[in-house]
DNA sequence: CAACGGTTATCTATCAGTTGGTAGGTGGGT
DNA sequence: ACCCACCTACCAACTGATAGATAACCGTTG
């Protein structure tokens, strides 16, 4: 009942990889065994069905994403500080073979999502305003629907990835998050 | 040779609500088909290919929204009062059916389009950030990277909408406009 | 020490359902 | 008689999923 973790984490970083792609749609169990080494049979010995491999996926997603928000937290005292490295987290999908982040991708699939899995897409959008809510406030002090504007600093850098994504030109994304910061939606 | 444009419309406007739910890769002929009243083989008498009726779609999504918008620009002589009303394209998706712009969803699959698709997505951007462009050189005189920050509403409110969609609350859409808003980001 | 038995991790083989796509027929209007 | 619009019937490829074999490992026992 132990498992191989080695093979475990291994499947669940070339699903993410592979959705953050394809979408949850276009993962595809002989794809992604192939991807890892091993046969399409041998995943089921880890998960279950699709639903629980990318239900797997994507609460690791954002428990990934949960740690990297708190690491800037930690290293950068200054909260607009925090603020402005925010859009860092979804620049390194765009370096990493132009990725999109797999909140955006499984969010625009919600419709054809199984249950478990748009549960955790849910909670990956929450840390992220919950965490931008903590930050505004820290700068501004709390002020009154700090989570409506921390909601449009979420729309607004998930957007600016898809968009340079679709054009594959990363420097769609930091001019777009200049403006941005120009127009004063970071602060 | 004539081909009967009430059923060629009606795949075609089937075509586009399947594609801004499921996206390009969940459209499928046999459920298309079934939406339209007729059967799958019959679509292939006016689309010789999954690919071309996916770039007729794509183009046609374009050719619509290019209208929407000569439209508001015709109807709304003030500048200001254009770029205000340019968010009720992206909302009014959302109330037909808590459906996803076509481009937003087509440019998260993007690796996995046909080049011809591909194509037009990409003409549906550019409309918009030429529109946008256009717009605020109006309000504010002509200005440097005004592109830029053309762009950088587009992506702002295409944000917006996948958010909204994610949440099935199309008062989150209003939220986070309204925050572009306050912000300045829509002037 | 060597043989044993069970657990772990993986495989081969196969299935049923779905998909895009094709061949060729049919019926009604001109 | 023709041809436009649509049909039935089918195929090959791909999908998620299951059943059952197998090989490596590992502590226990004769």
């Amino acid at each position: 009942m132990t498992m191989n973790t080695g093979s475990r984490e291994a499947i669940l970083a070339a699903a993410r990889r592979s959705a953050q792609t394809h979408g949850y749609n276009g993962l595809n169990f002989r794809d992604l065994a192939t991807e890892v080494g091993i046969k399409a049979a041998s995943i089921y010995y880890y998960f279950p069905s699709k639903a629980d491999l990318g239900a797997a996926v994507a609460r690791r997603y954002w428990e990934d994403t949960s740690a990297e928000l708190e690491a800037i937290r930690t290293d950068t005292p200054d909260p607009l500080m925090c603020l402005l490295r925010y859009p860092e987290i979804f620049r390194r999908s765009l370096e990493n073979g132009n990725r999109l982040c797999l909140g955006s991708f499984m969010s625009a699939e919600q419709h054809d999502l199984p249950e478990t899995v748009k549960h955790e897409v849910q909670t990956f959008a929450d840390i992220n305003v919950a965490w931008l809510d903590t930050v505004i406030s820290a700068i501004n002090g709390v002020f009154p629907n700090s989570t409506g504007r921390a909601r449009a600093i979420f729309a607004a850098v998930s957007g600016a990835q898809l968009l340079a994504r679709s054009r594959s030109d990363i420097t769609v994304f930091d001019e777009v998050i200049e403006n941005y910061r120009e127009v004063g939606l970071l602060k």
